[in-house]
DNA sequence: CCTGCGCCTTGATGCGGATCAAGGCTTTCC
DNA sequence: GGAAAGCCTTGATCCGCATCAAGGCGCAGG
């Protein structure tokens, strides 16, 4: 397990960023720090007095059980706000998929306010509880294929390049989100290939190269 | 598919419920309305400008996908609040799982207002929140014999009743709830009695014998 | 360069839960 | 009360994914 976190390359940010993003006002009086891969950002269990902004690199949200199955429940990258999820005490902890630059800022002062900034805070739940529902239906109904399929294709629109996209994370947390194991990912992603719905040209770097027959694989409800 | 509600039977509630109950404030302004068994309460992809609270009866929210299989997104009892979970468009339709009353109230209401009433509107949508991803290790990770305990013992710890507990919905909700076939869910059923866990004294009202027992299998995290 | 380790892929086998099938029970409606 | 339909249980079989096992590949360090 990872050391916590000893706050000592906390540094004020000089500026604000750019006003076009709705999200940034949030976060004008936070601080920026820095998590190595795999270091621990908040733990389970821990009080969540704090809300985190990703600036630059990839989060996760984990939770183990007693025998040590994971689950994943989220991947967050750079622009998204997470550690939401508590009540008083964060339900998943939460973790630096590699290298990561985080801004933080107390959840306190966000709550409290009643206008736009407390709205924004709320929209933000709101975002979560609907990628956490679209789990549900990934989790409930969907075949390991289906899975693979909608993940990528997730990863894919979220990121804005056209056709080529990274995967900042390894097969285990691809597994461990989708509540498969990694043989089983590894298997569907040869598949996928095999079938010219995509195309790696390295371990963590894909292109697709059928965009309809991913949709159609993917089988999205919405 | 139900037909939609024909909001004839709208009426305005004469006294507002008593101060005790926290949520109960929200819902001063709003009117109560009943649904039959079964019948649908908003449609998935309609417009979300309603907030529901019920104050009897109970709630499934349903997602279909185009193939016919089904997943419920969450159950909703007494004293429950839903519809929270939509962006501008809900993205599950919700449907009485028996015959119910439903307060009613418009988003729009909430949502703008700033104090204490928004706040209870962001509390309420981190309760949904905290519920999706509780979820969502079900689905993930464990084994059906641990979701359905999981879901016996969520079911009585929400009920207030000390020992025997009423399940409002038929074993295809349960089903579609957990992610498995209703035969799996009835064998668990027979099982979990067999093993002197629970009893049931009806199809839709069980005891807990072990509650010790219960908890252990039920494998929550936290 | 070579070596070693971690991550990934691929193959063989097993098992948990789905599917298929056949009643039993319970509720509803006449 | 009797008939019919819906809901639930139980058994037999099947299949998709897990598990077990064996390398392959790529990267880091010597």
């Amino acid at each position: 397990m990872a050391l916590a976190h000893d706050y000592t390359d906390v540094q004020y940010l000089p500026i604000p960023p750019k006003g076009a993003d709705t999200a940034a006002g949030l976060f004008r009086l936070s601080v920026s720090m820095t998590f190595a891969k795999d270091e621990e950002i908040y733990g389970q269990d821990e009080d969540a007095d704090l809300i985190y902004r990703v600036l630059d690199g990839a989060v996760r949200t984990t939770r183990v059980m007693a025998d040590g199955r994971r689950q994943i429940g989220d991947f967050y990258l750079a622009g998204d706000i997470f550690g939401l999820e508590a009540g008083s005490t964060h339900r998943f902890a939460a973790e630096a998929v590699r290298d990561s630059i985080i801004l933080v800022i107390k959840a306190s002062t966000l709550r409290s306010s009643g206008g736009d900034v407390g709205r924004m805070g709320w929209e933000a739940t709101r975002r979560e509880l609907e990628r956490a529902q679209e789990h549900v239906i990934m989790l409930g109904r969907k075949t390991a294929c289906e899975r693979v399929a909608s993940f990528l294709k997730d990863l894919s629109d979220k990121s804005g390049d056209l056709r080529v996209v990274d995967l900042p994370m390894g097969r285990q947390d691809i597994a461990d989100y989708l509540g498969l194991t990694i043989e089983t990912v590894s298997r569907m992603l040869s598949q996928l290939q095999a079938s010219r719905i995509v195309s790696f040209c390295a371990t963590r770097r894909f292109r697709i190269v059928n965009p309809g027959g991913l949709a159609r694989l993917a089988n999205q409800t919405l």
